[in-house]
DNA sequence: TGTGAAATGATGCCAAT
DNA sequence: ATTGGCATCATTTCACA
């Protein structure tokens, strides 16, 4: 991971289909080099994969909430990743320090599909409650990861 | 969006840079016909943009915050727009409903630039206060965005 | 790492549905 | 309005220096 490496990967991030020439030519290498870099940078695990950005209304997710998520004692964290991925509207969530003990972006189809994956969320063994904030209207969708 | 448009879709976001003629094979048109969708798609926003999903650990970007915002009076969205889009940290956010006024996702490389990013917040105009939730481990991670 | 050649894929046009 | 096939052009990919 030297600084090539960082530019082609700032390239990619604007663009995946980027061409491998014109990263070349951003960065100062050939073609074949910018290939074999990239190539390396996936096999490692650096790059996690190449994806689209899709508009989330469109996709039919446009429903959001960020939950707070309190627990009953101590619940060890793998505990917890075993309750929430059971729940596909869980698109990301870590524990966190502060009083809540996790919190969840949770996204679904409507109002009423969220509520039905609360519902679960809540009803999880060591859950004791959430606090849930509804998203009103997205501001930032910074999507680098 | 038809159904073969979420083909398509569905196919892009498991791999940003597969050929138009895979597609094609994948849902059943010409590597042509795809390449008229996609374009089509990208021109008309379904399809946001074509990225790369980077380790944060490698990429020096595993340090996240969840942050409540409060704002003082009445703060249009735009406006809370404009102050996030100034702040690199900010990967995600929404208004939101309940006692905050908006959510914030950051994300940076090491506790001190988070801290940094987390005053230019603090103190920009009309924002009132913050409530921070520090990541202590990341639990899920559905990026499908 | 770069160069250059061969394979592969992208792109635009046209006739057909 | 949207498709498949084809011709052309660009890019990827690989062997070798």
């Amino acid at each position: 991971m030297d600084k090539l490496d960082a530019g082609i990967i700032d390239m990619l991030r604007l663009n995946a289909r980027a061409g491998y020439g014109d990263i070349g030519d951003a960065v100062g290498l050939s073609a074949s080099a910018v290939k074999r870099r990239v190539d390396r940078l996936v096999a490692s695990g650096v790059i996690r994969s190449f994806t689209i950005q899709v508009d989330p209304a469109v996709d039919g997710m446009g429903t959001e909430a960020y939950v707070e998520l309190f627990c009953r004692g101590n619940v060890a964290p793998h505990e917890l990743k075993r309750i929430l991925s059971a729940i596909p509207e869980v698109v990301d969530a870590g524990t966190v320090s502060g009083s809540a003990d996790a919190v969840v972006h949770m996204r679904s189809r409507d109002i009423h599909s969220l509520e039905i994956a609360l519902e679960r969320l809540r009803t999880a063994t060591n859950i004791d409650n959430t606090r849930s904030s509804i998203v009103l209207s997205r501001l930032i969708h910074r999507r680098y990861e």
